[in-house]
DNA sequence: AATTGTGAATACTTTCACAGCG
DNA sequence: CGCTGTGAAAGTATTCACAATT
């Protein structure tokens, strides 16, 4: 378990820091999984020098009240009657965030959708770098995809280890991603993010995120289904009473889902 | 069986599906989010006839409480001192979820992610199917990917309305994405999924979910950091008082954090 | 006058805990 | 008994609305 951070320095331990780092606190999850959102967003503006909440929400997808709200966890440094310091604002957020070093990537199974991964413009642009290429299949090893290397699984903790990665993608199939994750784990990876339609048990202390593009889809084709279906056939359940029913009037409002997060 | 309606009443038209679907009342957005989990799920113990809560919400990887507080939304057949019917269990959230029939889809943009979405299988196992791949590139056009022949963007309307698709995939670079998803609308196309890293507007009543595989990343990377950062600098905010709170106990549950869903 | 930051109000989700059924 | 279904409590998240600030 010394497998030490190798990658210490991003410029904000010294003192040569200005804007030292909010509370240390946590920020509301779902605030967190926004921040990216408004980095992103801010990109598309980089000519003016100072953004209000509404404008800027706009180009993130949200309500002025929940920028206003999410910017404020940071301690943000708006101006009344004017708005956000663009630049400003963009370190700040990029510190929150942590973009502003490039983190290892370790990307594990290199089919149709590591490959198309390992390419991803996204993860560089936004500090991210992939480092190393993983799979078990004989007839990859050695190949080169995008510029890198593919290693045989077997060599997955030395290039962890030599690479100092945090951060590792599974993108294998189902039935090989646990393993694949606890080797990861085993190796020091504390964050993985996960492809493989299957739930991941890590140990305390480890984050995954999982990402599965199947339920995606399927969560749009509820939606789909329940418009084209507008008589309700009664449910043909025994004797559940339809009692605890409150079910005020149809949400009215828009019933465009934004983001992949909650909603 | 292919057999695809041959009706191409989209637009607003009911189309004629098969499955009832029960109780028309709205479920919980989180709850319908996992539905799919579950029903994944259950393909994971197709031996036993019957699951408890415990047993399905371990391999769902949320806590029993949810599990049945979900399935209860759908009116749902547990036996006391049982549990549920495996199969039973499996249609009914078949209907639900929409699986039931299969949704013919519309894919645009067939770079490396295009390509690997054409041929992911946890598409199809879950009732989709990509009917039309979609790209401007004339180097593309004519080409097959998956046995399907790409077709020009500029035949994207009459291949909507031919395949009848009402779910579209975008899965274009960022710049193109709003363009794409415009005429995919005007086509007939209700529901979209987006992984270009733009915000994408859209008329009301058209439904968007957006993957950005990068912000997943990112969502890692914040915590990565936090932690890697021991010393919470204190900040010199103006007016914010630090006590908010000896907050008792940390939280010690489990910091895996499962699902690109909520949280 | 415009726009932030934020308490208070509302809405939504998850968890608890237990009554009741098989 | 064991396990479901569910009210009620607890916890989060979003929206409102307004006083404060430049």
């Amino acid at each position: 378990m010394s497998a030490e951070s190798l990658h210490e320095d991003r410029g904000d331990g010294p003192p040569s820091r200005p804007p030292t780092r909010a509370g240390g606190k946590d920020l509301p999850g779902a605030t967190v999984a926004r921040l990216p959102v408004y980095l992103r967003a801010l990109d598309h503006l980089g000519a003016a020098t100072t953004v209000s909440s509404g404008v800027l929400a706009e180009a993130a997808g949200v309500s002025p009240a929940q920028l206003r709200k999410d910017l404020s966890h940071l301690g943000s440094y708006g101006t009344p009657g004017v708005g956000y310091d663009v630049a400003h604002l963009r370190v700040r957020l990029g510190q929150e965030v942590g973009s502003a070093s490039e983190w290892p990537v370790v990307l594990v199974g290199v089919g149709n959708l590591g490959r198309a991964l390992a390419g991803y413009s996204g993860f560089h642009s936004r500090g991210f770098r992939v480092v190393g290429l993983v799979d078990p299949s004989p007839a990859l090893v050695g190949t080169h995809v995008r510029g890198l290397v593919i290693t045989d699984l077997t060599e997955l903790e030395p290039l962890v280890a030599r690479t100092g990665a945090v951060i590792g993608v599974v993108a294998t199939p189902a039935d090989a991603a646990q393993s694949v994750a606890d080797r990861l784990v085993a190796a020091g990876v504390r964050s993985i993010l996960n492809f493989a339609a299957t739930v991941l048990v890590v140990p305390d202390g480890v984050q995954v995120r999982k990402v599965d593009l199947g339920q995606e889809l399927a969560i749009l084709a509820y939606h789909e289904q329940r418009r084209s279906e507008p008589a309700p056939l009664d449910r043909t359940g025994p004797g559940a009473p339809a009692g605890a029913g409150p079910t005020a009037a149809s949400p009215r409002r828009t019933s465009v889902l934004v983001g992949g997060e909650g909603r």
